[in-house]
DNA sequence: TATTGTTATACTCTATAACTATA
DNA sequence: TATAGTTATAGAGTATAACAATA
């Protein structure tokens, strides 16, 4: 939602772009029966032995999120949990060779998806802006900040 | 969260971006107890009589999301539900004087924040960023792709 | 005592459905 | 019949709390 339409400001800006592109990546992987997520997952562990906290962290996902991400990739036979060699309380997920093939896709998909949304920038806009982002992502817009939350009352 | 951070890819800057503008635009909003939705109602509001409905669209929200964002607005003293003259279903969203007071101190907040963001860029790229972001507002990424959602049942 | 992964579930957010009053 | 506003609540998404196994 825009704070404010009468002037196109920084916030209605990110925030249109961000969501729109985030639709359509969604309906794109979809395609393939996978989420952003599960693709992030896939990639992540293709790259080295990880466990889940590590995928977790690398994907800025908290572990009880990530455990329905590794489900549902198990259930769909592109990943496999198994147990850490050197801590037993740790699963390494291990990509299958379905899943990397799959892995493949999907990558080709967020690509297309990106190379989508930046064909229609000049090319020296285009560079400049994902300089500029890039600029703020590392700069002043590095750290959230940590909205206050209600303490939640114990389970019964 | 992040797709795939291993390249900086857009999906990511612009996530990350604008919810870590969000998250500064609450924080600086919150101190005068208004939420980002609330300041967008009051300067829409005072541009020129508005309803519900409305107001609802310019910011890009349910009708029913905009029941509450009123409420809130008339429990601060902020806003007023007044009847509109040529239709009775109606209702005006008038802003009280304390209203039009706090939709100037936050529309100020708005444009610092916007500013601090942007005041680590070098002039030339922050005007290449504003306007490549507005050309894809405008262009390729103006309209979203709609999820399919499951029918919901009806209620008891 | 701290951490990994898990289950259960509290909470928030949003929007659909249904309703009333009016057009 | 259609629309403005309202209420109630379903459903999705997310994260906290508690727990078992292990460090």
């Amino acid at each position: 939602m825009a704070p404010n339409r009468t002037s196109p400001d920084l916030s209605f800006l990110l925030d249109r772009t961000s969501h729109v592109l985030r639709t359509r990546m969604a309906a794109a992987l979809g395609e393939i029966g996978l989420t952003a997520r599960m693709h992030c997952v896939l990639v992540h562990a293709l790259e080295e032995e990880r466990t889940q906290i590590q995928l977790a962290e690398l994907g800025d996902m908290d572990k009880t999120t990530m455990v329905v991400t590794v489900d549902a990739l198990q259930k769909a036979g592109l990943a496999e949990r198994r147990p850490s060699s050197t801590d037993r309380r740790a699963r390494i997920i291990a990509v299958t060779e379905k899943g990397a093939e799959v892995a493949r896709q999907s990558q080709e998909i967020v690509d297309r998806v990106h190379a989508d949304a930046l064909a229609s920038l000049p090319d020296d806009e285009r560079e400049v802006l994902l300089r500029a982002l890039d600029r703020l992502v590392t700069g002043h817009l590095a750290e959230p900040v940590e909205a206050a939350r209600p303490a939640r009352r114990a389970r019964q």
